[in-house]
Parts: C-alpha cells; sequence; structure tokens
DNA sequence: AGGACTTACTTGATCCATTCAAGAGAAGTG
DNA sequence: CACTTCTCTTGAATGGATCAAGTAAGTCCT
C-alpha cells in the first residue's frame, strides 16, 4: 500500500502501463523475495482474485526485462524473483532445503569478478552462488 | 575407445556396474562437453542404437551422484553435463546463444569464494558464473 | 470528458524436459 | 551356473512454462 506510488512510479519511468496485476506482482515480490512463480501467484491472488496465471507470467517477463525485478533460477528449483536489484549483490542457496539469502557484493557493480581466461566472452556479469545448508538443515543433520 | 577402460575403472571404483549405456554416456559427455540431454541422448544413440532415454536420464543421475559427472543449468537453459570433475572450476555463458567455456578457478578448491555475510548457513561451494556474449554473438551485434 | 489507438489480460490449449511405474533383462557374487 | 540385485525398456504422466486469439483496459490527444 505504501509503495503503490512508489511502483507506479517505477513502471511509468520503464514506459510500461500501470495495471493492477504490474502492481500486485510488484508488491507480492517486495514481500516474498527469493519466491517461486506459483507463490507470488497466490501472493497476487490475495490482493486481486481472479488474475490468470498468465498474467502474471507476462508482467515477469515485461519487469524483468524492464530490470524492475530480477530472475534467479538455481539449478534445481523453479524460477524464482526478488525486487532488489542494481546493486549486484549475490545469494547463498541451501542444498536441502532450497532457502535463499542475500550475500552483498563487496565490489557492488558488475562484473565484481575477473576470469582468469575469458576465451574471448565479452563478459559483462560474473554471478555468484554460494551452496550450503542453512541453520535449520544444519541443526538437522547434526541430530537425525 | 581408447578410454574404456579408464571408464570402467571409474565405474568400479564407485561401485555402479559397468553397463554399456554407462559407457556410452561417460564417452558421449567426454566429446560433448557442456552438451544438454538432448544432444547427449543422440550422442549416446550413435555409439549404442536403442538406448531409451530413460536410461540416459538415469545414467545421468547414477553417475552425477557418484561425482563422476557434474550437472550445470544455467538459468534459461536445459540441464548440461561435464565430466571434469573435482577442480572446482567456473564457467562463462553467452547470453545470446547459451554457448558455455570453462573457467579455471584460481583457487581450485571449494569454497574459493567467502561470503561477506554467509547468514548461518554452512557454505562448502561458491560457484560463479560469468555472463557475456561470445566471440561469434558478439561479432554480429557490431555489425547486425 | 470522450474517442481512438495501443498495450495488457483472460481463456484454453499446447509444448517439452523430466519423472514415475512396472516388468524384462543383464551384471556381479559365491 | 544359479541367485540376487541393480539396470534397462516401455509407455504413460507430471508440471512449469509458453502459444494463440479474442476481449478489456490504460494512455494519448483533442
Amino acid at each position: 500500500m505504501l509503495d503503490a506510488t512508489v511502483h507506479r512510479q517505477l513502471l511509468r519511468e520503464a514506459s510500461l502501463r500501470v495495471t493492477a496485476p504490474r502492481l500486485a506482482v510488484l508488491r507480492a515480490v517486495d514481500e516474498h523475495p527469493h519466491a517461486d512463480t506459483a507463490t507470488i501467484i497466490a501472493a497476487v491472488r490475495e490482493q486481486l482474485a481472479g488474475v490468470s496465471h498468465q498474467a502474471v507470467y507476462n508482467v515477469l517477463a515485461a519487469l524483468t526485462e524492464a530490470r524492475l525485478l530480477r530472475r534467479i533460477q538455481p539449478p534445481g528449483s523453479t524460477a524464482r524473483f526478488e525486487s532488489r536489484v542494481g546493486d549486484n549483490h549475490h545469494h547463498v542457496v541451501c542444498r536441502s532445503c532450497g532457502a535463499i539469502a542475500d550475500v552483498d557484493c563487496a565490489v557492488g557493480k558488475a562484473p565484481c569478478l575477473i576470469a582468469s581466461d575469458d576465451h574471448g566472452f565479452a563478459v559483462d556479469e560474473a554471478e555468484v552462488i554460494y551452496w550450503g545448508l542453512c541453520p535449520g538443515c544444519a541443526a538437522v543433520q547434526r541430530t537425525p
């Protein structure tokens, strides 16, 4: 609610029409960082019943294209989205339950790492995924 | 062919039965680094016609579990596999055509990076994906 | 405000990588 | 060589994501 005007402004600045589904998606992703598509659809429908899943997919694609959202997809998981963009931060992912947390990038702007040999590729970003166990899953493994 | 005895030995050491489909998959992945599942299935069938796709999926899962193969899955792509394991190297991926190349890790053993704040996660690996354009796609973009 | 134009959403079907399930077949063991 | 267990084949099902066509809504301009 508080951010609705901010969200409108973000959409305008990206030359995107302001629609109820888009505002609902922006709010849902704000409130559920790193959520998968199914979770986002459910959260959107709590605000706005009857939104089609196709609309949510369209909106997520459009907002990702416009760099208002960032799409992350750890191997073995479905697509997830976050609204924190522009600071080139990274993620730590739990191998057991799939939980995701943000990790600040020490450099802050991409690419934060330089490849030892880039094979002639024009590299513009270095994405880092830290793999491990979240505190909860680590505790379960120690005392099974 | 040359490596068949090596492959047999690798399977034995992993307590896996030596079967024709498994040898064919190991060879196919050796010869097609970073190939997706469809490519691997085709390559396997060139050596051994009539292998079911299910068998290839089973073998890939078993060999990945046994750490004889490594599964990589850049967002937006289907699963890919490589036989280079154990040296914690990274990858550079072309945003345009999906081409993948290896990038040696300066450290060599995981985790090669330390998170600024790991949120209590027990991190055992830092996976790095360098994003950019391969030489071919970069050339096309400059002269469209 | 109202109309025209453009973009977005709904509905319903479809795709395709991957997985599930059950029975036939082959690898390893003594 | 026969037994046990794991692996492969066959065929179907799952589910995230996408495609297509028609309707609805946002934006611009007068």
